[in-house]
DNA sequence: ATGAAAGCGCTAACAG
DNA sequence: CTGTTAGCGCTTTCAT
């Protein structure tokens, strides 16, 4: 009798129902051409009938192996992360790598505990948004030799890999589109500002300033953004400013909840106020008028993830650099 | 020299390094008030210098016990389960587990095979949308033993937790909503079409027939809803049904959708047509007029599925039981 | 308060 | 194609 035993039915009771060792089973479990098609048929059904299911910390307890990757995202209810996901996961699954999702709240603190979380879980690669991160987690990610992926927006110092879009870029061109259309008294709208919504902003200011245009018409909130607060938002920068001409709003969602606000003000957008967001999503192409905003190439993204860290979980060696996938404006009908 | 080794610290180097055996140590991390505290200092420092980061596996297969459990989503771009996320990550971290996402894509095939691989994890529990399951997800949960939560709808026959809400009554309720208000034509539009859609759309249906109306107003399609796609299934509808005075859309998305449709149509809404959604997302706040909703208890199921599970995981014995935690219909000014 | 021994379930390495 | 042996890094159990 064993001091401890889980009771779970193990490789080891396979092996005793088919009368060959555990190791055999394993093989057959994992390179099935290594063992006899008879037996590996014997395997497999005293494997459904004893509803074996393999202990992964085991397996990768001895292998050193995990086949896992983390991905960790800002936020569940953010939509511009799911085409990214996408492309992520069809890459790296048909790899044998399952994507574990973690969710940081925007919150580099915590993305620092998910980070130390799945190296304790022993994942072969991490995927963070972003390119901020504590110090310590700096660290962590360093000791554990391990690939790095981060996204969305470009660093001059990557980890590792570096997958995005010049936010700040983007920023600009956005602002420049609006100057270009003509219009002068260009408002911006932010919430949240993370590190990202922070370098759109400064896109915005960029171009203003290069333009001789004041950059006092500018509103922002460490809330996290949503319709409504984009609708609040909008109504406080009227009363402030009555004369603005135009609002780049940080994102998508902010943008249309300042449409709306339009909408039940009976302003015309964009003849009384033009309005652009940021991401491009499907929101934007639904609305009366389309919103204008910076289409972001999300499913590129996440595909240029996957082929790139499968070249380095497959041994390409580590270089540092930046790829930028670029974005296109969209001008939509509100600007 | 060790014919395997990974190369990584261990607990057997932080002990070295103190001067004390590994089991010191592991009791020094898990069990600091047995340990004396000059000693708990030392290990702290060595674990901080030495950069040690614990083995998961290693631990979850001498424990037993992997203090993790998979909440399985639909999809990472619908808000609806970031409430019910949030409310379950609080309860169960706080307990100590770490809570793995895993996303379905509304399909019980790719849920089957989640629940296998989670179950190779050592989740402690498993948190799944819906009461629909392959016959052999069944079997495997069944095996499995451990808890296991089916959420958002109610079933008659619960595996175990089952907290949600009827989302046929709720269908239904939102149907009589138009009736009382004198609408007559009332259409049903669904996308995706999974179960939960399916239901709502039988609720519809119950209410038109008792009322002796038409169900012949419906239209659905198997594709992801989007805010898109609700635009051109009402010019579609409307195409088909020009008598149509309101229409029921199986989720926010499709409604705000068909709103801006109507919009751009000079329709006003509800005189000349009313809208309805599902859910009670932020959006239907903030639309003008802000759109009626059947308004679902996220949050709340979030709460009661980590007060349950925890309760579960704590040793409560397996009593399958349904807790519908109801929803409230909010009339917008759409309706 | 600390330690020794055994073992969790699996796979790497080598043998045949 | 199949088996033997050792060990992955940790925790349990039992001793001291």
């Amino acid at each position: 009798m064993p001091r401890r035993s889980s009771g779970r039915v193990t490789l080891q009771h396979i092996a005793e129902r088919v009368g060959v060792t555990k190791i055999t089973v394993s093989r057959a479990l994992r390179e099935p051409h290594l063992v006899s098609a008879t037996l590996q048929l014997r395997i497999e059904s005293a494997i459904d009938e004893l509803g074996y299911i393999p202990n992964h910390s085991a397996g990768a307890l001895a292998s050193g192996r995990s086949h896992s990757v983390a991905l960790l995202i800002p936020s569940l209810s953010n939509s511009v992360f799911s085409e990214i996901q996408r492309g992520i996961e069809e890459g790296l699954s048909e790899a044998g790598y399952q994507v574990l999702i973690g969710h940081t709240g925007y919150s580099i603190l915590e993305e620092e505990r998910l980070i130390d979380t799945y190296l304790r879980y022993g994942v072969e690669a991490l995927i963070l948004p972003g390119s901020r991160h504590t110090g310590h987690a700096c660290r962590l990610l360093r000791q554990a030799r391990i690939p790095v992926v981060e996204t969305l927006e470009l660093t001059e110092t990557p980890l590792d890999i570096n997958v995005g879009l010049d936010q700040h870029q983007a920023g600009k061109a956005m602002t420049q589109t609006f100057l270009d259309q003509g219009y002068r008294r260009v408002g911006f709208l932010g919430a949240r500002m993370d590190h990202r919504a922070q370098l759109r902003m400064a896109g915005w200011e960029t171009a203003m300033q290069q333009a001789g245009l004041s950059t006092e018409r500018c509103l922002t909130t460490p809330h996290p953004s949503s319709y409504r607060l984009g609708g609040e938002m909008l109504a406080s920068m009227l009363d402030r400013w009555p004369d603005l001409e135009g609002i780049f709003c940080g994102n998508d969602d902010l943008a249309a909840g300042a449409l709306f606000e339009c909408q039940r003000r009976r302003m015309n957008v964009p003849d009384q106020l033009a309005l652009a967001g940021f991401n491009g999503l499907d929101i934007t192409e639904a609305t009366s008028p389309p919103l204008a905003t910076v289409v972001t190439p999300r499913r590129l993204i996440g595909d240029t993830i996957a082929r790139r860290l499968l070249a380095r979980l497959q041994g390409a060696p580590l270089q540092p650099a930046s790829e930028d996938l670029g974005f296109r404006i969209r001008r939509g009908g509100s600007l």
